[in-house]
DNA sequence: ATCCTACGATGGACACAGTCCAAGTCAAGA
DNA sequence: TCTTGACTTGGACTGTGTCCATCGTAGGAT
């Protein structure tokens, strides 16, 4: 991770301890925390960090290409660190569990000419939904149904 | 539209004019309305109509399959009546314009089975972003750059 | 090592989407 | 027409995210 915050500094992005503790929170595989993880696991480092601030990083960090946002339900973004390997995500109905996964082929290219209506296509974000093995072995209703 | 509100009554849907309103409202192609546009719509014929009505209501039509919520930005569920043709979504950077849109192929297919995790892949949504041509003519710049 | 200052952090108010609840109203069957 | 359980209402409430004035500090200049 502190390859990451050297190339930042080197973009020129001040580096404060509140901003290191939130770039080091994220680092990992399969990491989707939401805006407010961030913030519970920031302050167990940084008990005075704010909302705000942590707000304010995790905008930049997606802005300079390093995070990207997540939106697999409409409750709350979640800030994915996996930002220099495109992927799409795989979610679970019951406990909302998220794993990056590599689909076959170029996504964009199974969207005909005629379905794009004069877009310019340039990006494609894929959800694919179902149970993970704790949840099917548990019964677990699927919400969605 | 009648032919909806007969079937839902068939199911034991009790018809009010508020719910009768809110499905009207609801009819038609490539419609992509939030819960306030659609109450916004409700109000101009039921000015009475409150916001927890118009919540229950789409809620219901949701549950009974009659149409699906669309999440192409975290800002507000948009409710799709086209719920009996599965499609996938395009959606203008610009200016949030979206179109109903039907990819070649099972989209599902090409996950492949080391990328589920043990998953049981059961639905897959597609989001398919870009310009539309009034937004590319007008040189809008593209917010997710 | 110290000083300066522009940039960042803070926290509280605010905005928006959505949910919940008790009380009043009404669709539709008897 | 009557009755009743389901529906509607409006307002309070929650969660997520933004904004802003003020205070603090990272890091270059000296």
């Amino acid at each position: 991770m502190s390859d990451l915050l050297e190339r930042l500094r080197g973009r020129g992005w001040r580096l404060t301890s509140q901003r290191r503790v939130v770039a080091e929170v994220l680092d990992g595989d399969h990491v989707h925390l939401t805006a407010d993880e961030v913030h519970a696991r920031a302050a167990r480092r940084l008990p005075e960090i704010s909302r705000a601030t942590v707000y304010n990083a995790l905008g930049e960090l997606v802005a300079l290409g390093e995070v990207v946002e997540v939106s697999t339900d409409c409750r709350a973004k979640r800030y994915d660190p996996n930002a220099h390997h495109p992927h799409q995500h795989l979610v679970c109905s019951g406990c909302g569990l998220i794993r990056d996964v590599h689909p076959y082929g170029d996504p964009l290219a199974v969207l005909p000419a005629a379905e794009r209506f004069g877009f310019a296509v340039s990006d494609v974000e894929i959800t694919y939904r179902g149970l993970c093995p704790a949840c099917a072995r548990a019964g677990a209703p699927d919400p969605l149904d």
